[in-house]
DNA sequence: TCGCAAATATGACGAATATCATATTCTAAC
DNA sequence: GTTAGAATATGATATTCGTCATATTTGCGA
């Protein structure tokens, strides 16, 4: 469903959203260790999400990665779609094409409206309004 | 969510459902074309399958693999897990352990019940009950 | 303006997945 | 029995994913 990485950046960015802003920038050495990836790993996703303007960042000292308003309005599928391309979540079961619900192949009913509205949930749903959750105490952001 | 491997498998049990019977078997080199897989790579899996009596197989002349009723009674989830091992399909979204609803991650609403119906779909379905669906016209075997 | 602290660019390596190929073993049929 | 046709066992290679390491660039602060 999604690939390692993906979870990697949504942790990364949701940690983000969490705690930094513009005047508040948090480095990759002092990341890794809170969401538990890799450090250079790490180093590497948000230079990716931060050259398709995901994540925003500064150099040299006083520098960081953090996200402003306008990268917190971005929505969740945007991640995925980055570090694991567009087809990996929207592939059928079976073959290789897009689900199509006039020609549902064998296992399309098993899984149900489960992947498209999970989908539909990433396409919907910003950084911002998923925090909010955390904030709430509604979920939990895990390792 | 599905390996590569186990759609693999997944085509090549149900078109054996469809097809085949204990005076009827097929060989790989009858298959593999038709379900749209390399042919070492579905002997090889079909091998592993019938290791562990998913499949029935017969060698020699007259040979093939086959599904008998006994087969046909084995649920969808024996493999994908035999295929994929047990831990794939059924870690959260962002950490590595199970799902816990009670805690759940960021994540854990967007993907909704979806994950969990959907094994559960897998666990309760038959190979024989979801070729019925193909039968009757209600949904394809693709590829 | 200089030096250092950060991200950035690049690429090497490892591990798991996907694919290919071949030698071996079993068995039905003659 | 012998043979030929099939699965089986085994392992080599390719590709993608995950991880690590390092040289380069940029910009803040003294
Ligand atoms: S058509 Fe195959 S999963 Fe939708
Ligand atoms: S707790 Fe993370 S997906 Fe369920």
């Amino acid at each position: 469903m999604l690939t390692n990485s993906a979870k990697y950046a949504m942790k990364a960015v949701l940690f983000l959203a969490l705690n930094t802003n513009e005047n508040n920038k948090m480095m990759v050495k002092d990341i890794y260790e809170r969401i538990n990836v890799p450090q250079s790993y790490l180093a590497k996703l948000l230079q990716e999400l931060s050259k398709h303007n995901i994540v925003s960042s500064s150099r040299g000292p006083k520098g960081g990665f953090y996200l402003d308003d306008k990268n917190k309005s971005i929505r969740l599928i945007k991640i995925v779609d980055i570090i694991d391309g567009e087809q990996r979540l929207r592939s059928c079961m079976l073959s290789l094409k897009e689900c199509d619900n006039e020609n549902p192949c064998a296992l399309h009913r098993l899984v149900g409206d489960a992947n498209s509205s999970f989908i539909k949930n990433l396409e919907e749903t910003t950084i911002e309004s998923l925090i909010a959750d955390v904030r709430d105490g509604k979920s939990i952001l895990p390792l």
